[in-house]
DNA sequence: TGTGGTATACTGGTATACCAAAAGCATGAG
DNA sequence: CTCATGCTTTTGGTATACCAGTATACCACA
């Protein structure tokens, strides 16, 4: 096999563990790579051009993002999501993002406020054809914003936890344009009832804007053969 | 300094880096390490008669649950817990086990809900001068029966994971038999809730017990001074 | 006596060497 | 030809040695 991953890889910002895991982390959302693969130790570290030891550190902090499954004495591994975890993950980021906007709509203050809509216009701004990818990292940032803006910093860590497993699959979704105005719409919907300082609002759109993501990802996600 | 640990250990029982994450979080959350103590690797080695490797380790998994926090070139220590962090860790835990028991009451298997009996049973059968750690463990208990009989994997991780982070203050509540009494009858409710597959009901009769138990810890959390 | 700079000791970060277990493969027996 | 068994290779787990950053204490100098 050629190698783990893209060869845009600059070796000098290997440093620490935390530099490995952030490499690591990419190349699992943007499907490079794909689950159920095998990181074998040595073989990322021989990569990377580190030691074994920061691959380790790297795949432990992984595991507890939820992004890697740790087999002990046997190997790593890219945690698969099963199409029956997706209706549960989706149903916990329900849970969990209507809450982050209620939330928000209480307590989020200017600055955050203005990250929400600087995320937003970097949505609207995409061009046309651009890839799956960055679509689905653009609604990444709205929705961390979002639970950023919350003010609970155990809710942001729990939320984007959630939500980066979630990216693992949106790398492949099929984007169709309707969906995409919609999705974009729903967004400005959402924030503009945090703007109004609505909280049973915002709860409402987001619970809505969720439930539009769940239909339509489970219909859209590509299940490709290994 | 004498040591971190309690003198009952059995070095023997420490083999792997998780023995020793057991170790640690089991000391963190009975009160034994406070918040804020530094973890030194080289002294939790010496003394729990392992190498560095292991301790790392451990204290990276510790840290994806929350417990403890990593400050980078100076020393991981016990996380700290502010007053203002209880509001959103019980706001959060509001949401998230309402959600499970709503989730138990649709999904639970005969097992899973023989499981919640199980430790209902064990908590009345607590001494009435038993410690509050004891309380709190099997308060825990059934909380994490709940979560798992919802049948989500990923909702059990993160329930779990908030619910752990609550437990490092639940060992120094002051537990008042009314108080013990009403949370016992509201665990009872939640379980009739969930046997009669009324997921509406669980899920009220869940909130309002979280809600109780929010109240109650606002006002009897004892905050030591270091 | 107070202040600042330097030296030293301490701590986390990384690399490497060694160990044990698991998996794959080859070989031989049935 | 097939299957079982044992050996070899591969892999994760642990211990140790070394490196780099940080804090602190002590000493020189103002």
């Amino acid at each position: 096999m050629s190698g783990y991953f893209s060869d845009n890889i600059n070796p000098v910002t290997v440093r620490t563990s935390e530099g490995v895991a952030d490499i690591i982390r990419r190349e699992i959302l943007s499907g490079n790579l794909k689950p159920d693969q095998p990181l074998l130790e040595r073989n990322l570290a021989q990569e990377l051009g580190v030691s074994r030891t920061p691959v380790r550190e790297a795949l432990f902090a992984l595991q507890g993002e939820g992004l890697v499954e740790l087999v002990p004495r046997k190997y790593a591994r890219v945690r698969k999501i099963t199409p029956k975890d997706i209706s549960q993950i989706y149903a916990l980021r329900l849970v969990l993002e209507a809450h982050a906007a209620e939330s928000a709509a209480r307590y989020a203050d200017s600055a955050a406020i203005l990250e929400i809509e600087t995320t937003l216009l970097r949505q609207k701004s995409l061009p046309k054809n651009c890839s799956a990818m960055e679509q689905a990292n653009a609604d990444l940032a709205f929705h961390a914003a979002i639970s950023a803006a919350s003010g609970s910093q155990i809710l942001k860590t729990v939320s984007n936890q959630v939500l980066g497993i979630t990216a693992t699959l949106r790398s492949r979704f099929k984007y169709e344009p309707a969906q995409t105005k919609l999705a974009f719409n729903q967004h400005k919907a959402i924030l503009a009832a945090i703007k109004e300082r609505n909280p049973e609002l915002a709860f409402a759109r987001m619970s809505e804007h969720i439930q539009t993501s769940t239909d339509y990802a489970k219909g859209k996600v590509v299940i490709e053969e290994s």
